[in-house]
DNA sequence: ACATGTGTAGACCAATCGGTCCAATGGGGC
DNA sequence: GCCCCATTGGACCGATTGGTCTACACATGT
């Protein structure tokens, strides 16, 4: 296995198990052993350790969902529309698989507090999904438009938690509707 | 000490630390050390050892924050007034200390996937809490009050994660502001 | 004074934790 | 063919994990 493939394949299994049991619900023999990866490597890729792991799984996943985000907002008309489909588009993306896993940031967040690396990572990939939100609500000349990317990136958090805890898409679903039927 | 006090000395400090690091992030120890108790304690009163502990813990918080809200929605003449009140006294008491603290469910949430235990109790706390809101939006004659307890259940869920990450009372403030202009 | 049973105190256990360290490997430049 | 260095493989470490087990303290009823 090639360097740079080693390292993704590290952050791509980390990521999972991280969203799937938390960062302290996962322990690296297990990410290791399901990448099929020694020790020696995690370490060589990753010198600091499992914080500087879910730090870089975390930047990953992060950049991943605003893409998502980003794209569902491109052959939108309106802001809402935007927004819509975006909740449409993580719902369907969310429940591709068996398990519907957490978002990525707040897999880490419990573990953020004493791990200065992690809580970087943490702030980052949240301003950058405030402000790609906030850009959209721009270009489609939506009236408060920070206002307006803060409200929604709320409402996508507690939605996300609520399909995670009752591991169905029915709550991101269900705030596209309300989305359409112009509350908020 | 005697044995109720024990109890709920054990179930308010595992609850404390597991919304401060998480279910996973807390040991056994460290709660008994900071409960001042030894380990025999613990699994008389909680023969399911951890789990159990924790599920309690989850009931209990769950319970409390419920009544918290409840007491909010009181001196209010409307439902969106019952509900900015909430945003605040939630902001305000989690302010109260220096640290604030994860939403007790959102703790246990990650481990709960196996944990069956722990799965029923965060199920039947967030059902009591949406219940819960629902029963003020009917008592307000608020339209749609089942849709719009799960309105304001996901915001408040998206604000807390938001304040919790940022260490601010500022989001679920933010919320209650929105509430009064009307969006939502 | 004695028996009873609820709780407490903490030693002890195997398993796992994150992390360190070094030997082996193997592909690319000379 | 040879060397070199990036990378892998994995043994090993002390600390900590959740959990078990037994001895004992003490309040109460008799």
């Amino acid at each position: 296995m090639t360097a740079p493939d080693t390292r993704i394949t590290l952050i791509k299994t980390a990521s999972r198990l991280f969203r799937r049991k938390g960062y302290s619900g996962v322990g690296l023999t297990e990410i290791l052993t399901e990448a099929g990866l020694p020790k020696g490597s995690l370490y060589y890729h990753f010198p600091g350790g499992k914080p500087e792991l879910a730090a870089a799984a975390t930047r990953w996943a992060g950049a991943w969902i605003e893409a998502l985000v980003q794209r569902s907002f491109e052959g939108a008309k309106t802001f809402e529309e935007g927004a819509q489909a975006a909740c449409r588009d993580l719902a369907a993306t969310l429940a591709q698989v068996d398990h519907i896993e957490a978002c990525p940031v707040l897999s880490v967040l419990q573990a953020a507090s004493d791990t200065p690396l992690l809580q970087e990572a943490v702030q980052e990939v949240y301003d950058s999904w405030t402000k790609g939100l906030a850009r959209e609500a721009r270009r489609f000349n939506r009236a408060e438009p920070d206002a307006a990317a803060y409200a929604l990136h709320i409402r996508l958090q507690g939605a996300w938690v609520m399909a995670y805890a009752q591991q169905s898409q029915q709550p991101l679903l269900r705030l596209a509707d309300e989305i359409g039927a112009g509350i908020g």
